[in-house]
DNA sequence: TAGATTGTTAATCGATTAACAATC
DNA sequence: TAGATTGTTAATCGATTAACAATC
C-alpha cells in the first residue's frame, strides 16, 4: 500500500492546504496553483505538488487546481468529510478548555463523552454532557462509536487512562500529559507536550546572548 | 557556530533526556548508559550519544554518564537552569487552563502577566495576577523582563497579538490559534495546532478500513 | 586484564528541492 | 500558438543508524 510511504509531515501539510482551500472557496476563488497554495505557508510549490502526488492527479497543467474539487478531495483523504466521535478523559482546567474549543467541532470532531475519576466531578454536566466515571469508558466507547481519545489528566494517571482507551477499542490517542505513552501497535498516539515546546524556546533564548 | 547545525529534533530529545534524568536522580540512581536513556522512549543508544555529542563529551567509556552531572549540563544547555518570564494573551478557557498548568511553573516558566481585550475580563484577577488590557503589553513586557509570549486568542486576532508581542521585544511566541503566524526573523514561533493533530488521526482512521 | 560503553566516522535512509518534459 | 503550470524523475540535502576504535 502507499499508506506506509506517505511521510507524516506530508499529511500535516495536507491539513494546511485543506484549510487554505476552505478559505479560498469562501472567498469565491475558482482556481489555485501549487505556487499560490504554498506561498503563505512558505512551502515550495514543488513540495505542494509532491504532497498531492502521493494521492493522485488533481490539477490541470497550465491552469492549476479547482479550489472546490481539490478541497473536496483533500477533505476526503484526510477523513474530515465525516464526523468523528471523541472521548475526553480529565475534567480539569485543560479538559474544560478542550471541551469548549471551537476548532474541534468545526472540523467534525465531536466530544461526545467526558470522563473523570474525582467523585466531586462525576455526574456533573457540561452543556448537557454528563461527566462519567472512568469505569464506564469501555461501555460508552462501544455504545457511542468513539474512535479518538483525549488524555487530559496529570502524568501520573495518563498511562492507565491510555490503557483503558486502547482496551476499549480506541485507535487514536491525543495525549496532553508530559509523558510518552505506551500504546499497542495499531493504535496511534500524538503528544502535545507543552513543556518541550517551551524548553525549545529557552534553548533558543539562551543562545541569543 | 554549532547553533545552526543542531537539528530541532535533537533539542526535543534533549528535553526528553533531561526529564528522564530528573526522574532517575529522584530515584537515587548514580549512573546511566545511553542505552538506558533511550530505551523507554524507543530512541536508539546511538542517537542518544549523537544528540549529546553536539554539545560536548559528558560520559565515561565503560560506565556511562553521571545522572547528576548530565542532568545539570542538559538543564544548562536547554536554558532551564533559570526562570523565564512569560506573557499570556487571551483569558478565555484555554488561557485559563494554560495559566493553571502545573508543568510550566515546574520548569521555571512563570506566567507573570495576563492580557485580554474584553472589558468584562480586564482588571479581574487570577490568583493575584491582574488581567491587563493588551494596550499595556509593551510596557509590561519591558518592566517585567518577559521573553516568551503565549497566544491563546481566536485565529482572527492572533496575528495582531503576535505583532504586538514581537514589537515589544518578545523573542519566542507559542501560538495556539489554528493559523501560522508571521513573525520577524530572530523571533521564534511554535504552533500547537490541535485541529491538525486530529486530522492526522482521521486520516489514519480512514485508512484503517 | 576483560567487559562495557563511549565518541565519532562512515553508510544508509528518507525527505526536500531542482529540473524538465508533458500538456492544458 | 505561446505561456503557464502540472506531474514526475533525478539530484541534493540532512538526519538516522551502523560500525568500531578508543578507553574507562
Amino acid at each position: 500500500m502507499n499508506f506506509k510511504k506517505v511521510p507524516l509531515t506530508a499529511i500535516r501539510r495536507l491539513s494546511i492546504y485543506a484549510r487554505m482551500l476552505a478559505g479560498l472557496e469562501a472567498d469565491g476563488k475558482q482556481q489555485v496553483s501549487s505556487r499560490d497554495l504554498g506561498e503563505t505557508a512558505s512551502i515550495p510549490s514543488t513540495q505542494v505538488r509532491k504532497d498531492l502526488a502521493y494521492f493522485g492527479q488533481f490539477g490541470k497543467r497550465g491552469s492549476g487546481y479547482s479550489v472546490k474539487e481539490l478541497g473536496f478531495r483533500l477533505r476526503k483523504i484526510l477523513g474530515i468529510d465525516r464526523a468523528w466521535n471523541v472521548a475526553l478523559v480529565g475534567a480539569g482546567n485543560l479538559g474544560r478548555a478542550l471541551f469548549s474549543y471551537p476548532g474541534f467541532s468545526k472540523q467534525g470532531f465531536r466530544i461526545v463523552a467526558v470522563f473523570d475519576n474525582s467523585p466531586g466531578k462525576v455526574n456533573k454536566s457540561w452543556k448537557g454532557t454528563r461527566i462519567q466515571s472512568i469505569k464506564e469508558l469501555s461501555k460508552t466507547v462501544r455504545e457511542k462509536n468513539i474512535s479518538i481519545g483525549i488524555v487530559a489528566v496529570p502524568a501520573s494517571g495518563a498511562q492507565e487512562v491510555a490503557d483503558e482507551m486502547c482496551k476499549a477499542g480506541i485507535k487514536a490517542v491525543l495525549n496532553f500529559a508530559p509523558k510518552r505513552l505506551k500504546v499497542p501497535t495499531g493504535c496511534m498516539q500524538a503528544n502535545v507536550d507543552l513543556a518541550i515546546e517551551l524548553e525549545n524556546f529557552s534553548y533558543y533564548l539562551s543562545k541569543l546572548r
